[in-house]
DNA sequence: ACCTGAACACCGTTCAAGT
DNA sequence: ACCTGAACACCGTTCAAGT
């Protein structure tokens, strides 16, 4: 993973963007504890002081991966079909944060949004407003979409197990359900989550189209696009 | 916050709990950040090193505060009215986040649930299937019920401003959507969330409404509790 | 059994300096 | 302007030791 000689001759220079893209590339192969100002500066083939000449400190470059994250979210275009829209927006948010999971921990406790955040809030706006959606049912469909998006991500980077994982540790974690403490827990996981075909990924699309079809519901009968507040 | 002079005479006796306590309320007062094993052993009155005798590692403490937060949520009964009980542990559980904010950092990266965690997770599974839910329906609602409320949880911890912000603050973080650059954000900011009586709190009983109100719907008319799988 | 002291390999960051 | 070296005050943790 190293990609530097030592020499400066035919590095290629520094940059914010070069920091932060590969900033995220430490994170998402080590998870955060990993990314030091030490462990960055090595990868990029640098000291780490060379790192305070773009950043202030590690709390700027934990903002820049952040918004880095964001940033790879699609965003919804306020012009097509909001339902469609949203729900494009929604399962890409839903695939980067698996992506990045450490990134979900960092958003819980930096509070200044970065331009990438500001525009995907923007461009969810513009798409509910255009609608036909209030204001106020604006706001409770965006609080809703997005507790839900980022709320799925935690459940899924919290699972013990993901796609790939072998039978034996499955039935290892099965094993602590069994001594009868768990009757409920234990009934989900035989006759349930260890069934071939189950995925709890699904629950993600059962879940947003439960929330998409109340918003349908709750909205009325939606106008075709009428932007309002951008006629400037 | 000190509490101790130091002598040994008088000192409560370490013990796995009152680690914890103390844990939790370093985590508390000072962020996740501040919590160091050489900053509770000082809170504790006693040397880093004997937190290793109740302790493997740092991560055991991490991983013991996190079940100490969950255990702070109040169960909901199988006995009573499901969508009540449902309603008071969700609420519960915002609560207790609230209080915790840095626990939804914890709870990404840790995979092994506490005992607190699967005592939840046993009690929210038996008032669903007591209500009369399907196995399918109850994976269904919890995923949706849990990605809400964890999803609301890290949208509270991120927003810059709480119910106590000064009104200086809210009009520098209005400045800056006022470039033109957002018209929407502006729009929604001015328009809705700066108008008195806006409390961002008030999305949290909405989103739950219409999921609960949703599921109700999908399950179709819900029979008196008979729980299943607990007669042994 | 319960706690401590000294030491090690790490952190983020300051400050003064090199080119 | 861009990067470095040495140093400081921190980390988690090991190991051997005290009562």
């Amino acid at each position: 993973m190293e990609d530097g000689d030592g020499s400066r001759e035919g590095r290629i220079p520094l940059s914010r963007q070069r920091v932060l893209d590969h900033a995220v590339a430490v994170a998402d192969a080590g998870g955060l504890a990993s990314l030091t100002m030490r462990s960055l500066a090595k990868e990029l083939g640098v000291r780490p002081m060379a790192l305070y000449h773009y950043f202030a400190n590690k709390d700027e470059i934990l903002d820049g991966i952040v918004d880095q994250v964001f940033s790879e979210i699609e965003l919804p275009s306020p012009g097509g079909d909001w339902r469609e829209e949203i729900t494009r927006r929604a399962a890409s948010a839903r695939s980067v944060l698996r992506r990045h999971s450490w990134a979900i921990a960092l958003m819980e406790s930096r509070s200044t949004p970065g331009p990438a955040n500001l525009r995907q809030h923007e461009a969810v706006l513009a798409t509910l407003r255009g609608a036909g959606l209030s204001l106020e049912m604006t706001g409770h469909a965006y609080a809703l979409l997005d507790a839900f998006v980022y709320g799925f991500a935690i459940q899924e980077a919290a699972l013990p197990f993901d796609t790939n994982t072998t039978p034996e540790v499955v039935a290892a974690i099965a094993a602590r359900f069994s001594g009868g403490d768990y009757p409920y827990m234990q009934e989900y996981a035989t006759e349930r989550a260890m069934k071939p075909g189950y995925d709890f990924g699904d629950e993600f699309e059962f879940g947003l189209g439960v929330i998409l079809d109340a918003l349908e519901r709750l909205a009325g009968p939606m106008r075709a696009s009428l932007p309002r507040g951008a006629e400037a």
